[in-house]
DNA sequence: GATGCTAGTCTACAATTGTAGAGAATGCAA
DNA sequence: TTGCATTCTCTACAATTGTAGACTAGCATC
């Protein structure tokens, strides 16, 4: 069950887990529901799914109230999702991406010169 | 209509129209099939569910063949998907997504200069 | 202890998507 | 011209996904 895709409900309740590390499906509600309106029978279905996956593990109880841990971890599930977007959008090529969105999205000096950093550095590897 | 989302499936098809322009179901289908085992009912029902969402036209029939051009442009059904991916994978941040695309993914010292390059005009632009 | 709120469990359901079959229609080979 | 293969049209169906209701069960409070 470890090589399971997600859902983008599933990956938006995961993220949250990477983030908090520990968290109960009340508390996810919460949150989620601060953004958009959500029934709490909605997100905890999206965290059994998420259990049944093996995405998310039941950590400990504080009575009735359930806390998970998430168990896939987020590099192990954004570098397939990565590898995918790139082969459905840009038939494989990773340089139009990277330069879409270094033209398109908003990045700042900082970002810039990090990111140039990066190239430096890949390049010092590829000799 | 315009502004539809496409399914995986249907952007594959859409690739398609946009390398050749002009085609037909068979011909798509023959496309496809060289890669994986599909029906030409199955690649055809794809057509027929982008033609009503207006992402393809019909231009012309030869004999009992319908000939389709794509509407949708591959630069404003890319843009919205990128988006989207950076918000769903990346709580809308860039920077990381890069990053990983530089460091992970397959790229030549050719793709490396020009992708410096773009960081430097995106760089200059932005004072 | 009774009561009500909150959390958990289970079931459901419509839309989307990938998949394809049945049957009709049409053009080409013999 | 007649039948065969190809193409089109229409219908169907299961899996996934977002969504949530109904019901049940604990816990806190009175």
């Amino acid at each position: 069950m470890v090589n399971m895709s997600l859902s983008d409900f599933e990956l938006e309740v995961m993220q949250i887990f990477w983030e908090l590390k520990e968290a109960s499906a009340p508390e996810i509600h919460k949150i989620i529901e601060n953004k958009r309106a959500v029934k709490y029978s909605t997100v905890k279905t999206i965290i059994d799914r998420l259990e049944k996956k093996e995405a998310v593990t039941r950590s400990r109880s504080d009575g009735r109230i359930i806390f998970y841990l998430p168990v896939m971890e987020k590099q192990n599930v954004r570098a397939p999702l990565i590898k995918e977007f790139i082969n459905r959008v840009f038939l494989g090529k990773s340089r139009p991406l990277v330069a879409h969105i270094i033209e398109q999205e908003e990045l700042s000096i900082k970002d810039i010169e990090y990111l140039e950093s990066v190239l430096r550095e890949k390049k010092k590897e590829l000799r």
